[in-house]
DNA sequence: AATGAATGAGACTTCATTCAT
DNA sequence: GATGAATGAAGTCTCATTCAT
């Protein structure tokens, strides 16, 4: 792994461990294995450092929709975006856990959010376009895609969350067919 | 307003609109209109402060169960906790804000969480019921409990986000009977 | 002696024996008897301290002129003005060093540099005056001015050098009427 | 130009627009078109690169007199030096610039400063033999060589500062005769 | 010889907390 | 109880210097 990628791997295990606040950039190089200056040759400020973890991370959801199959029906097709979503972040818990923390944060800047916006577009469209067919509920597609996004973050809160281990694939199912059920026109 | 009010007030304003990174002591002192010394008469440190705000809205928010009426249907109760709960937030977006920015951030500590768990304790009751009573599906219980909690997130989130100024009382009613369609058998 | 005059005095003598590049703010606090913080109660920056000190003395030299007497002939005035401003500096070495050492830096902020300008205002208006009565050459204001301030400056190095212990004031009496015979008419 | 002259040139640009403590080797090298590696291979440390730009500045100021004729008159020799060395600045405003602001520093070595006054020494002599011959007041040497530096300096600043688009060669002859008058017997 | 990424000591500065008033 | 000047540990960031290429 190179240098970039060592840094940010670093920072994301410390601040999702310890929270922004208790995660000095010198703990970071600590645990990139690298020194400190050599984290400002990448990233000039802390600040930067933290958005680009957050635009990366949107920028791998956004991939996710890169080989998506607009032939197939809408609803298989939103069965696939929700799924997938929430095995990227299965697959990535610190993401997720960077994410809760950070999402919100005044830290974060304009610039980032607009990465983030973007990397939904495929869905924005393929909302709009299952409202278009009378397949979805004909409802503010801005509300919707929060209504899902909600559903998705919900469902990992409670699997990951420390008193639970009782998550299976079922579940899932079930919730992806209840989300369905409710956008559904 | 008390002294103590005040601070947490000020608080609140100055975290929800920089962030706990960029909110000194000294400026929540200047904004409650104390000194530095005072807070410390309250709040023996800043986390503690943070945490009394936390603990502080989880409590107003179980109060809005208080006259609960067992007696009503479950899914008259249901809908007037979603709402209620809505609409809490709605008067108050600051508590929303702060939510969402302190709500998995590892200043938080597990006594505060705790409180925070209890505060929905009627309502885990309510869908256990409603369980019982083959009217909520067999899903569960926190599974279902952080669905609802993110589907009221999501809501707020689009309601007060910037870009959004056509949020009415209508969405609300679509999105209780969204959530409703949902979760009940 | 209270903070604030402390720190400068901590700070003038750190920076001419040490010079800039080698006066870390902690050695002016330590040397101050304060916190570091404290000095940052006073001064918001390095570059503002350093700044402080500079307009500091050249207010000092300014109040030199605050009991001129502009009845007595401009001979005795020159004289006497440039007889005390030597005494200034021989009197305060550390002043004097500091002068040498800052006077050309990029530190130095232009408001700094005015109210430099400031403080010498009455010896232009001596100056003006005498050429107006045909005892000062009619040569450039600001040239004579240079050419008064570099004989100044090039005593002082010469009497405070570190090879020289013969400094007496038949000297300065010697430099002062040399200056005039070089000015006058 | 060689690498050497480059590195020489580029600090010195930078050193005097920006000073010292805001010069960072990396610029430069950047300046200078080379790597910041190839500077430490000429000069070991960047204290070192400091003093030799001062010492090469004194040593072309020692090879104006390289060509003098002593056996012109001591008035002619002396007006030959102190035209010769004013005119050395102004066709190099950086070099004065930079004496202004290294001049006192600490960062210039003992050493450097030996080389700086061996510079100067065919003056010593001129002054000496002038004081021999009655021609030249009896006053300690180093006095009058630093009055005649001073009067130099003071008239460079004059000349060279931001607010004076007046300097001619008329003033320049005024000041060598008042210098002179003011060192004659 | 030339390069520049890597380094980490040390700089400036902030801010939670104390305590004399 | 109320205050805010004082404190210094700890943070972010810079930059002179090295060394593998």
């Amino acid at each position: 792994m190179n240098k970039k990628d060592s840094i940010l791997q670093a920072a994301l295990k410390l601040l999702t461990s310890n929270g922004l606040h208790a995660t000095p950039m010198s703990a970071i190089a600590k645990e990139a294995g690298t020194g400190m200056g050599t984290i400002y040759n990448y990233y000039p400020t802390k600040e930067v450092l933290i958005n680009e973890i957050y635009v990366d991370i949107k920028q791998q959801e956004e991939a996710l929709f890169d080989h998506f199959n607009s032939e197939l029906p809408t609803k298989t097709q939103f069965e696939t975006y929700f799924e997938n979503t929430v095995d990227f972040f299965l697959q990535n818990p610190l993401y997720f856990k960077f994410m809760e923390q950070l999402h919100a944060s005044p830290i974060i800047t304009n610039d980032s959010r607009t990465v983030g916006r973007n990397a939904v577009e495929s869905v924005v469209q393929l909302i709009d376009s299952g409202k278009n067919d009378r397949i979805i509920k004909n409802i503010n597609t801005s509300e919707i895609l929060q209504f899902v996004g909600g559903a998705i973050l919900s469902y990992l809160r409670w699997y990951l969350s420390d008193n639970n281990n009782q998550g299976n694939s079922r579940s899932l199912k079930n919730l992806t067919s209840m989300v369905w059920d409710a956008i559904k026109e």
